[in-house]
RNA sequence: GGAAGCGUGCCAGAGCGGUUGAAUGGGCCGCACUCGAAAUGCGGUAUGCCGAAAACGGCAUCGGAGGUUCGAAUCCUCCCGCUUCCGCCA
């Protein structure tokens, strides 16, 4: 959510903002006739409710006169409000001044290439072929049971998840951040929060019956929670959390050729990190996660791409964002692995966390995600990547003692 | 899942229909006292919004959302959370 006195006081630098995301800049002209409404309504009707306050001591029959009164300003203000808020939380956050120019996709940057592709001297599988010849995945059960997007892990597949999240989790608890297992479900307030369903309801959120919850598509959203409706000490600061969830994405529709697989499923596990912090060091924390992210896959030995978004490509609530690009040798391409956003005090602002040091007054603070691992396109890039001429797949050597093997073979 | 109780400011804790944004104590911040400190005394100590150049004025907020009333922290309904007892389970 963006800042109503900021967008007051300088409407032309948010019109110009939202429209290099591709949102209509007129939505600004919109607000601000709405907020001048309201503004109106709000004052008309503290007038009354003042007057109203003074002559109920001593003459009810007038009070109840003025009482109709207001409650007739109170539907119209309840109207502009629920106007004026609408429009407000359909405005993206702003990109930085230094986000690359563009459209969509397309327009991203790569910003260098890290590790060597792998040369094979034989046709590459993809993942789907080597996890059913090596007996790891099982997709038609996960379709019979469940539906399709959803599949089973087998073998060494479970434990080479289980040890990559070990393998990360060591690293993260080294980096200083706080390791948590998060809900897999959460009150609507927070998915909505932190803007997981952006564009109309339940976009891609599975919600559960008579109930106020839904599965989470992302532990950011159970990490973005913690704080919320909290003032947090400035010494505090920052705040880094690591959090495993399951995440759940209906991703109904199809995505073409690549959506067979592990890809893009309807559950899947990850750890994400999270950093609330002072606003002049959201920058420097941005970093911080994309370093991480970087010095993971490093060290598992996967070739990588740093990309950073375009304006057009940053999504609701990012001032700037990084992905993280694994080849892919069983597509030829390369997958996006991960992703660290600075949303600085756009999520703040809606789900209310401030900090304050000692008596002074308090401010948003900013917040910033990032993926330290997503399971399954991670299994995808190591199986395809480490794959040999036999069949079988070696382990990257940092997992091995985590894993207890160090190839998967037949 | 069933029953009962509770949810007030940074914390503890009063208030249970009307000058209560909220007693009292603690904490914190000033000031005084002191060579300095402690103790003591005095003063201050929420947030959001609207209006004003400002001083300041107004409105809202006592878990959340509704309702009753001229008026609600106080009464009613629903929801959330906590505690205790019973049931059930890993």
């Amino acid at each position: 959510m963006l800042d109503i006195n900021f967008i007051r006081q300088n409407p032309d630098v948010v019109k110009k903002g939202i429209a290099s995301k591709n949102v209509n800049p007129d939505l600004v002209d919109i607000f601000l006739a709405i907020d001048d409404k309201w503004k109106k309504l709000v004052k008309n009707s503290e007038e009354l409710k003042a007057e109203q306050k003074k002559v109920g001591k001593d003459n009810i029959d007038k009070a109840k006169k003025i009482k109709i009164e207001i409650q007739e300003l109170e539907n119209l203000l309840m109207e502009a409000e629920i106007e004026r808020q609408k429009i407000l939380e359909s405005l993206p956050n702003l990109p930085f001044n230094d986000v690359p120019v563009g459209k969509n996709e397309d327009d991203n940057i790569v910003i260098r290439e890290v590790g060597a592709k792998p040369e094979f001297d034989f046709t590459a599988k993809d993942h789907l072929e080597l996890g059913e010849n090596l007996n790891l995945i099982e997709f038609e059960i996960g379709a019979k049971v469940s539906g399709s997007g959803f599949y089973y892990l087998k073998n060494e597949a479970v434990l080479l998840e289980f040890g990559l999240i070990r393998y990360v989790f060591d690293i993260l608890k080294e980096e200083g951040f706080e390791i948590l297992i998060t809900p897999d479900l959460a009150r609507k307030k927070f998915y909505t929060g932190t803007g997981y369903l952006p564009k109309g309801p339940e976009a891609q959120i599975y919600e559960i019956k008579d109930v106020d919850l839904g599965l989470i598509a992302t532990s950011e959203i159970t990490l973005a929670g913690i704080h919320s409706d909290e003032i947090l000490e400035k010494d505090d600061l920052p705040k880094k959390y690591a959090g495993f969830s399951h995440c759940f994405r209906m991703e109904s529709g199809g995505y073409g050729k690549y959506s067979k697989g592990l890809y893009r499923v309807n559950q899947f596990s990850k750890v994400e990190m999270y950093i609330y912090c002072l606003p002049e060091e959201s920058e420097k924390f941005h970093k911080h996660l994309l370093d991480i992210e970087e010095k993971i896959f490093k060290s598992l030995i996967i070739p990588y791409q740093v990309l950073e978004m375009c304006a057009g490509d940053l999504g609701n609530q990012a001032a700037k964002k990084y992905d993280l690009e694994a080849w892919m040798p069983g597509r030829g391409a390369w997958g996006e692995i991960t992703s660290t956003s600075n949303t600085t005090d756009f999520q703040a602002r809606r789900l209310n966390i401030k900090y304050r040091e000692n008596n002074k007054k308090s401010n948003f603070v900013h917040t910033l995600n990032g993926t330290a691992i997503a399971l399954p396109r991670v299994i995808i890039a190591i199986l395809e990547n480490y794959q040999q001429k036999d069949g079988s797949v070696l382990m990257p050597e940092v997992l091995q003692k985590y894993l207890g093997f160090n190839k998967i073979s037949r």
